[in-house]
DNA sequence: GCCGACGGTCACAATCGCGTCACATGCCCG
DNA sequence: CGGGCATGTGACGCGATTGTGACCGTCGGC
């Protein structure tokens, strides 16, 4: 018995709408309802934390893979394993990544959404364009009118989700689950601190505030 | 034995109209008729404060999810929790939204209704437009004639009311409670200065006057 | 092992938002 | 025309919230 990790991301039939505000839970919850299994949503794919033996997880892998529900959907499978895996078996289930854990839920955000941006899958944005913002998932860059934005790899996570959710309100725990923060539990202090340091970029390269603050809420980024 | 606040939200098989004036509360009652439950009226949803443990709560959220008068209908749950139950049972019982306490019912209203015009359901407006004024209720901004309105939560939210009861003469109290401020109770000439201060923001986006004071009565926007 | 980069936390100051008050103004009615 | 009530508004002060510099632990590279 052990805890075997399958990342999904990208759509099961639905829209990346949809996907984005959780319907993906509910289309596993009907594909699989009797899994041992926990949903967590992350703002880019649903975690999926499958206690079982090894055999279990790649199973499910294989039966993702031939459902005809998701034969055109984008499916990311991303298998998180230790040595007993070894990485052919994992990629001949149909994951599309592998990782050796223990693993951090930052990193893996930041690898699935790579994978999503490079695998130039329709439906999911290749890069990402906002004004004059652009942000590169998969070379983790982002740039300001075609500038290369200095920003360190948390600024970058924050401003990748603002940019994913433009003109909302965005609350202290969003962002610190966005960015795959939760454990060990974040002070959601911490998170003025990550906007004043993405602010203090975002001026330094020209694009003036864009990050608004919503009192005893949280914040937003204005695309206009 | 304990709280739980679910906050139904959008339709259960009722046009949107008869929700705003508490037919939701009925819809509920005939769903629900046994439950130890009472609801308070909010300008927008249903405030539903469930005293039991926390699986009933839960299973209520599961049981309107699959009731299939429901099936169809736009409802956002969300549930007020505290740490004894986590945001993944939650979710996975249909939870749109996932708070913990204490909570503020002028935040939870702004939450509702940013989750409402943020997840694009239809029947739901996701932008609010009446002429010139647009409510963007998910990044909690106003604009005026396109530009954006320099207003105080407050004030942002006093104009989002009136938007959505336009020529309709409001008084104090339903601005009061509109605002979630009965608690701590208000001095109804408050409002006044709410009034004022909206006022002045308004004309300086040359709005011009478009709150009237009905004498002794109360206040109306006047859409034209 | 040293060093620099990065990120989390703290403490403090500054700001902000809001409710209330006091006073001025205006309106209605007798 | 006068009294009384209703409303508009500037000022004030209290709390809550937020921004930020400083500090320090950790991690990875050399």
């Amino acid at each position: 018995m052990q805890a075997i990790n399958i990342f999904l991301t990208g759509r099961l039939g639905e829209t990346l709408e949809d996907f984005m505000h959780g319907e993906t839970r509910y289309a596993f919850d009907r594909l699989y309802p009797d899994g041992p299994h926990r949903v967590v949503e992350g703002p880019v794919c649903a975690f999926v934390d499958w206690v079982m033996d090894d055999l279990s997880g790649l199973e499910m892998c294989r039966r993702l893979r031939a459902d005809p529900r998701t034969e055109d959907a984008h499916i990311t499978i991303v298998l998180e394993e230790d040595d007993a895996l070894d990485k052919r078996r994992a990629l001949k289930a149909g994951a599309d990544d592998y990782m050796v854990g223990p693993l951090d839920r930052t990193q893996v955000l930041d690898r699935v959404m790579a994978l999503q941006a490079g695998c130039g899958q329709p439906g999911i944005a290749e890069r990402l364009e906002l004004g004059e913002l652009t942000i590169d998932a998969a070379a983790l860059q982002a740039r300001w009118a075609g500038e290369p934005l200095d920003l360190r790899p948390n600024e970058f996570r924050l401003l990748r989700f603002f940019a994913q959710n433009p003109d909302r309100v965005l609350t202290r725990a969003d962002l610190i689950e966005a960015l795959g923060k939760q454990e060990p539990p974040i002070d959601e202090r911490t998170v003025d601190v990550w906007i004043g340091r993405l602010r203090k970029a975002l001026r330094a390269a020209g694009a003036g505030e864009r990050v608004r603050t919503v009192r005893s809420l949280g914040y937003v980024y204005d695309s206009r």
